[in-house]
DNA sequence: TCCAATTGACTACACCTGTAGTCAATTGTA
DNA sequence: TACAATTGACTACAGGTGTAGTCAATTGGA
């Protein structure tokens, strides 16, 4: 899950675009952000090529036309940013993160008990 | 504290080093840099010039040789950038986080106390 | 079958960032 | 004062990313 090659911000939404309509093919990419931003659909085919290249997408014919797919479940890319972040960012800390989110209000009850839970685990560790 | 220009990420550490020792001339972060990671003064010259036309470092003379300082508290920046990953990379969702704290094997006391404040802080948030 | 539209490969280019060299001006010192 | 070291401006260049054009191949339809 580590060394994947890190993303662009267009990269990175056009996989999250992908991520959440699931197979699509250049085109259906491409009308999306070419409403959204006024984006080529060449510049678009260049990204999902690119992101073919770095291992974030298959690709497979069907019916004379390329589909793409995610390669990696989106849970597992993003996590891994995330850790890039930390590191290069934040330098390993994830407290700013955190911060944020509370900051933002951001937090749901389930999501505080989770880090409630998270946290404590942590604590039984220190002790072990 | 929007509208902060994207950071490199040896832009991102030379800011947070001149942040951590307060005033410093080219030549203090150059030897710094120099021994971690054997970059070249003029390197670093290039870097806090750079940081200087994009607003985080300003600079005085004194005694014939410029001292740079941060512009911004280094709390304003971190937000900031933590932000702009938690709206583009992450979309505003918490989850990516939880996932990568979960995997996370170990944290540091400091880190922990950290945290706990955090979470704690949240507690009261509920109640007011 | 033939033409128009679609598709994909390739190419291009500008900007950002990391890295560093050259060189002239300034400064400190023998 | 004269020379060596320091400093800062400027220039350069490569790799990554955003953006898009050209053009040939494929495909669908009249």
């Amino acid at each position: 899950m580590k060394n994947m090659p890190s993303l662009g911000e267009q990269e990175n939404e056009v996989l999250n675009y992908i991520a959440g309509v699931g197979k699509s093919s250049v085109r259906d990419v491409a009308v999306y952000f070419e409403e959204q931003r006024g984006l080529a659909r060449t510049t678009i085919l260049t990204v999902m090529e690119r992101l073919r290249k770095k291992g974030y997408l298959l690709r497979t014919k069907q019916d004379g036309l390329f589909i793409y797919t995610q390669k990696f479940e989106t849970g597992k890319v993003l996590k891994s940013r995330v850790g890039d972040f930390v590191e290069k960012t934040l330098g390993g800390s994830i407290s700013p993160l955190l911060s944020y989110f509370i900051d933002q209000k951001k937090i749901s009850a389930e999501e505080y008990e989770k880090l409630q839970t998270i946290l404590k685990s942590f604590e039984k560790e220190k002790k072990a």
